[in-house]
Order: C-alpha cells, then sequence, then structure tokens
DNA sequence: CTTAGGG
DNA sequence: CCCTAAG
C-alpha cells in the first residue's frame, strides 16, 4: 500500500533536515473505568509544552477521532478521500514535493483542526507517552551516541529549549546531507506487525481497548506508523517493548504472543505504557530486582535508558489526560498482587527511555499556524484538546531523575508521591483510588513546611528541595552541590517509611556498616531558627556527634586540612547531608571551640552557653596537635578577634598558656 | 566543582 | 548552617 522506494524529500525537507522527534511523553493517569473500558474522549489529542516560546503545542492522537481497526478499514475510503482533499488543500509545497509524505498523511488521515506549523508533522502515541514529531531541524552540532538535539523548526522550539526534554534522532540514513524522513520501509514493516492478526485481537481487546463499547474512542492501530529506533534495541535487551502496548520488534511480538498468556502481555503493555511516576511506584521492596514473570517476556532486563532526559511526564491543567496508557491497563489498575512478577532485572535507570521512546506516528494535519496563534487554540481547538501546562518537562522529569537515584542507592520501597495532585480528583472510581493511593503520598512534613515557606517567599534557591534565604540576586542557581540529586527527592519520598531525606539517605547508608547516621536520622535535623530580624528562617540543623567529630578529626589527620572532598568522599560516603564545606565548616568550629575552650579556661573562666554537644578534652587536644600539623588556611580571625577586642590576651597571654595543648594554628 | 571565608 | 567569591 505504500512505496518503499526511498523517499523523495520536498524542498522543504532539503533546507531543513528532518528528524523525528522522540520525545517521551507520559500523561497522568486518567479517568476510566475498569480495564477495558472507557477510554476518555478526550483520548485522542493531547497537547506538548516543549516550552518558550511555545508554550503549547497541541497534539493530536487521533485525528479522526479513535476509531477501531474495522472502522478504520472501512472508513479508508472516506478518509482517502477526504485526504486527497486535505492534501489538495494544503501547502503546495508540501503537496506537490513529496509523495511519500503525502502517502503518509494520507494514511492517517485527521482533521486538521491541530495546528502545526505547515510543514510539521507532529505524531502521537501512544499511551500518550510517547509523542515524536517530525518536523525538526538537526541540530548537528548536539549529536550523540546517535541521537541528535533537534529543534522545531519555525522556531517554535529552540535547540536549547529542547535539549533534555527531546532527542530525536535522523529516522534514515543521511543522504546528501539531509536526513530524510522516516522511510516508508519502516512504516510498513511496522504497520504489517501491527496488523498481524494476533496482535491486533490481543491488543486491540487488551490494550487498545478495541471491541470494548468505547472502541470508539481507542486509537485505531492502523493509524499508528512505527518509528522504531533499532538502533536502541541493545544486544542484552533484546526484547524490547514499547509504549501504548506497541512493539519495538518484530521478533519480540513474536515470542511475546507465543505462549504468552494474556497476563504477560498485559505485563508488557504495562510495562510499557506505565507512566514514569507509576513505573516507579511500585511495591517492589527491592524493587529493582525484578523478574518478569515469563521467559518470553523478559523483556525488562539489563535494560537501560535515561529517563529523566528522555521521558517527559505530563500532565494537563484541565484536569483530562490522553493517557492511553493508564486508559489500558495500569500496574494497578488490572495488577493483581503479584504484580511484581512485571519487576526488572537489573534496571538502570539510565536506560528506562528507550522503552518510552517508541512511537506510533501520525502525520498532523497542518494549517499553518503560528506559534503565535497557539496560545489561542483552546478557543480554537475543540475542548478534547489537552492542553499541557509549560515548563512541565523540568516540573515531572527532574524529580524522575531523583527518584531512580534514590530508588537505586537505597534499593528500599521509594515511593513516589506528590505527583499532580490535580488526577485525584479526576480519579473517582475505585481504579482510580488504588492508583491514587499508591501515587499520591502524604507529603513529608519538609515539603509541607518548604511549599508553604515557598508561598511566601517565592523564589527561593534551593539545597535540594530546601528552601534558603534569599540572598543577594542570585536567584538562577538551582542546583549547587553534587549530591543535590539525592537531595532532589526529598519531595517525592513518602513519608511512611522514610520521613525525610535524612531518611532517605540513612536507607542509602543502610547498604554500609551501620553508622550513627541511621541512629539520629530520627532526629529533627531541620528546624525553623527565628531571626528577629529576617523573621522566620530555615536552617538546616544537624548536630554533629561525636563519631562524626571523630570521623572529621581522622579525615583531617590523615588528609590534612583543606581536602574536603576527600574526606567526605572516604568517611562521610553515607553522610550525604553532610557536604563537604558542612566538613570544612564544621572544622573550623571545632578549631574555634578548641581555641575558646583554651581561652575559657585560661582567662574568663567558663561562661558556657553551649548548648552543643560537649567535645571531650581528648578530642579537643587532638584537634590542636592537628591544627597544629595542619594548620588552618588563615584561621585567625577568633584570635585577630579576640585580641583587637581585648588587648588582655595578647600575645604574651597566648605564649604563656599551658603546656603542650597550645594552639598554633596560626602562622 | 571545590575551597575559603564572611555572616 | 548559609551564602558567595575565587580559582
Amino acid at each position: 500500500m505504500i512505496d518503499k522506494k526511498p523517499l523523495p524529500h520536498s524542498p522543504v525537507a532539503r533546507d531543513i533536515e528532518r528528524a523525528t522527534v522522540v520525545a517521551s511523553v507520559s500523561l497522568p493517569s486518567t479517568p476510566r473505568g475498569p480495564l477495558g473500558k472507557a477510554l476518555p474522549s478526550t483520548c485522542h489529542h493531547a497537547s506538548l509544552c516543549l516550552s518558550d516560546p511555545s508554550p503549547i503545542i497541541p497534539i493530536r492522537l487521533s485525528p479522526t477521532g479513535l476509531e477501531s481497526v474495522a472502522e478504520a478499514k472501512q472508513s479508508k475510503a472516506n478518509a482517502a478521500q477526504s485526504r486527497a482533499k486535505a492534501n489538495a488543500e494544503r501547502a503546495p509545497s508540501a503537496s506537490s514535493s513529496s509523495p511519500s509524505r503525502l502517502r503518509r498523511f494520507a494514511r492517517f488521515p485527521r482533521r486538521s483542526s491541530a495546528s502545526i506549523a505547515s510543514t510539521s508533522r507532529i505524531g502521537g502515541t501512544t499511551n500518550c507517552t510517547s509523542i515524536f514529531m517530525e518536523i525538526v531541524e538537526v541540530v548537528r552540532d548536539d549529536c550523540k551516541d546517535g541521537m541528535v538535539k533537534c529543534a522545531i523548526e519555525d522556531g517554535w522550539v529552540k535547540p536549547s529549549m529542547c535539549q533534555n526534554n527531546f532527542t530525536c534522532k535522523p529516522v534514515q540514513d543521511e543522504i546528501h546531507g539531509v536526513l530524510f524522513p522516516a522511510s516508508e520501509d519502516e512504516t510498513m514493516e511496522v504497520e504489517h506487525l501491527l496488523l498481524e492478526p494476533q496482535i491486533e485481537k490481543d491488543l486491540s481487546n487488551n490494550i487498545m481497548l478495541m471491541g470494548s463499547e468505547h472502541s470508539k474512542e481507542c486509537l485505531a492501530i492502523e493509524d499508528f506508523t512505527f518509528a522504531v529506533d533499532y538502533t536502541d534495541c541493545k544486544a542484552d535487551f533484546g526484547k524490547i517493548y514499547s509504549d501504548a502496548a506497541l512493539i519495538q520488534k518484530h521478533e519480540f511480538v513474536d515470542s511475546m504472543l507465543q505462549g504468552v498468556n494474556e497476563g504477560n502481555l498485559h505485563g508488557q503493555s504495562n510495562f510499557c505504557s506505565i507512566c514514569p511516576e507509576l513505573f516507579w511506584d511500585n511495591d517492589c521492596a527491592e524493587s529493582l530486582e525484578v523478574k518478569c514473570a515469563s521467559q518470553n517476556t523478559s523483556c525488562i532486563r539489563n535494560f537501560r535508558s535515561d529517563l529523566r532526559t528522555k521521558s517527559i511526564g505530563i500532565h494537563s491543567d484541565a484536569g483530562e489526560f490522553s493517557d492511553l496508557s493508564n486508559a489500558l491497563n495500569s500496574p494497578y489498575d488490572a495488577a493483581t498482587p503479584d504484580r511484581d512478577a512485571y519487576l526488572f532485572d537489573d534496571v538502570s535507570t539510565n536506560q528506562l527511555p528507550d522503552v518510552f521512546r517508541s512511537s506510533l506516528g501520525w502525520d498532523a494535519s497542518v494549517e499553518g499556524k503560528h506559534p503565535s496563534q497557539c496560545s489561542s487554540m483552546p478557543n480554537e481547538i475543540d475542548d478534547e484538546t489537552i492542553w499541557i501546562p509549560k515548563n512541565l518537562f523540568e516540573e515531572v522529569s527532574s524529580p524522575f531523575g531523583s527518584i531512580f537515584d534514590t530508588t537505586k542507592l537505597c534499593g528500599r520501597d521509594v515511593r513516589v508521591g506528590n505527583f499532580s495532585e490535580a488526577h485525584k480528583t479526576h480519579l473517582g472510581d475505585e481504579d482510580s483510588a488504588v492508583i491514587t493511593n499508591k501515587r499520591l503520598r502524604k507529603p513529608t512534613r519538609r515539603y509541607i513546611e518548604e511549599t508553604s515557606d515557598l508561598k511566601s517567599r517565592c523564589c527561593r534557591e534551593t539545597r535540594g528541595l530546601v528552601i534558603q534565604k534569599q540572598r543577594g540576586l542570585h536567584a538562577s542557581r538551582v542546583q549547587r552541590r553534587k549530591n543535590a540529586a539525592v537531595m532532589g527527592n526529598e519531595t517525592i519520598i513518602s513519608k511512611d517509611e522514610f520521613l525525610t531525606v535524612d531518611e532517605s539517605r540513612a536507607t542509602y547508608a543502610l547498604r554500609f556498616p551501620k553508622s550513627e547516621l541511621r541512629n539520629n536520622a530520627s532526629e529533627d535535623w531541620t528546624r525553623t531558627v527565628r531571626n528577629e530580624k529576617s523573621g522566620i528562617r530555615r536552617k538546616h540543623h544537624r548536630l554533629w556527634t561525636l563519631p562524626e567529630v571523630m570521623k572529621l578529626i581522622e579525615g583531617v589527620s590523615h588528609y590534612g586540612v583543606g581536602r574536603w572532598t576527600d574526606i567526605k568522599r572516604l568517611l562521610f560516603a553515607t553522610s550525604a547531608f553532610r557536604t563537604s564545606v558542612d566538613l570544612k565548616d564544621k572544622w573550623r568550629n571545632l578549631l574555634r571551640a578548641s581555641a575558646a575552650q583554651l581561652h575559657d579556661r585560661k582567662q574568663v573562666g567558663p561562661h558556657k552557653k553551649h548548648v552543643t554537644l560537649p567535645i571531650p578534652q581528648y578530642v579537643m587536644r587532638r584537634i590542636r596537635e592537628l591544627s597544629a600539623i595542619h594548620p588552618y588556611p588563615r584561621e585567625r580571625k577568633p584570635r585577630a578577634l579576640l585580641i583587637s577586642s581585648n588587648p588582655v590576651f595578647s600575645r604574651s597571654n597566648d605564649n604563656s598558656s599551658s603546656g603542650d595543648d597550645e594552639l598554633t594554628e596560626e602562622t
């Protein structure tokens, strides 16, 4: 039905290198009934928020409205007619230049209300977990690992903007310096695959919800084109599946369909369609070590992907979601308690993305709208269109990255919560309740505090997610520490098992010999310090324990002063909350304390207001010894202050001070 | 990013 | 403990 000869590229294509952008997009749960029941009528629309200056790109997931396969076939003739008409109406450049494209357009007839640049084609898929767009300007400089960062033409997206949000790859080999649109071969291949009766049956019934009373609302399988990146099929991956039950490889499908019971298939689809938040929101304690229920379905082994950068969670302001994945069967929906069956072996967080990347594509009809017009689209498009809030990517994707890290580190049950409270209101039925129950957890105390803090004092810098006092004009800084990624999951760690990030860190620490960390973790380490001048100020405060101090001392004795990073790496590896800066500060404070103690002892006498941990004398002595061996760089301020402010404390006093405990930090 | 240093 | 400058 489709010619396989090399795709002649249009004049437009000559100018613009084309590639298929594969963006993984997850949409939050969709209001729906039990499995196999309704897909929301809104499911065939989605919007993809790219970023400024194109806040929203409407995407039609289903052009003609969702139709069943049968209906699709039946309507082909009609569609063809309308297509031809539409094509004729389309810009001459597009229609005349690329028959293949026309074909592709023709294959996926849709009402052209979705507006995208006329040369643009946006495909969507999926359970809406993947959307790929074709119309990209490939930015070659960003080529990396066979992937290319790209930008959508018409300035909707700037290369810099799509970094980490989108990756694209040439759909075809580069020829004459031009990247061609996806070959029809590929399309054919996939199409064939999709049209396989077996699959059609399974997918349509179990996944695509075909045959259900709401089949009309389902995406017609035929409306999908596969843009599969076979190169992404890692050897050890072997079998790959894509979101929305779209399989990337024949063999996978074959194996999957052979003797694989429905449950397994569901499992596949589940995995594939799981939104990131769901994906990681599982109960598997050692959730990262999971096995697939069937050998045949050993799909998820050893695959790696970088969900953080490639998978994008999306939720809609409207609260309506085109999440086919959820509509299909989410792990918590159709899943039984033994869902663990769909665990993953050696899943690396770096590799999830590929799973979500498979894409169905279709040609979005074009009306040549400009980005500027896009803002008015809500009025122009039927209300089924979903508008994705801008800046969604950062909001959603980054937490995932953190989660992954944590999950991996902790190897414990880390639940993801705080994922768009908005869903909740739209998930009325039990199924939804299950999901919500699992997904939405009570925010941590700290999170609550911080959010409230955020409201009261906007635009703060964060340390991790901890709001810091606003100081200076450097408001744009986000993460300043290496462990910020770990800390970043504070918001999403549930409170039940681990109340605070520290707890999670403590979890991480559990992998190591027991440390004092765990023992102290329950202590409130964050408290609000009232500052009469600036009001409430948050402060991280975690008292240093003696073991910690001893470790610090040991580290200093071993490395010397100044190599705080080394010390931290070696001795405080399990104490994520002790940064190298903290070590430095602590050491400085210890020096001061020892000096002060010395002075107090000799001169003024005890005016001990210190509520702090009393430091044993032998520790103090040790500190002084070390300070002699490893003089703190210019740590003379206290002394200088003392000397200047109190002439009584003269040099002579110091020199005459007692014995071998003499502080010799300066000079 | 790391360290030093002021606050 | 926070923040920033400097390298």
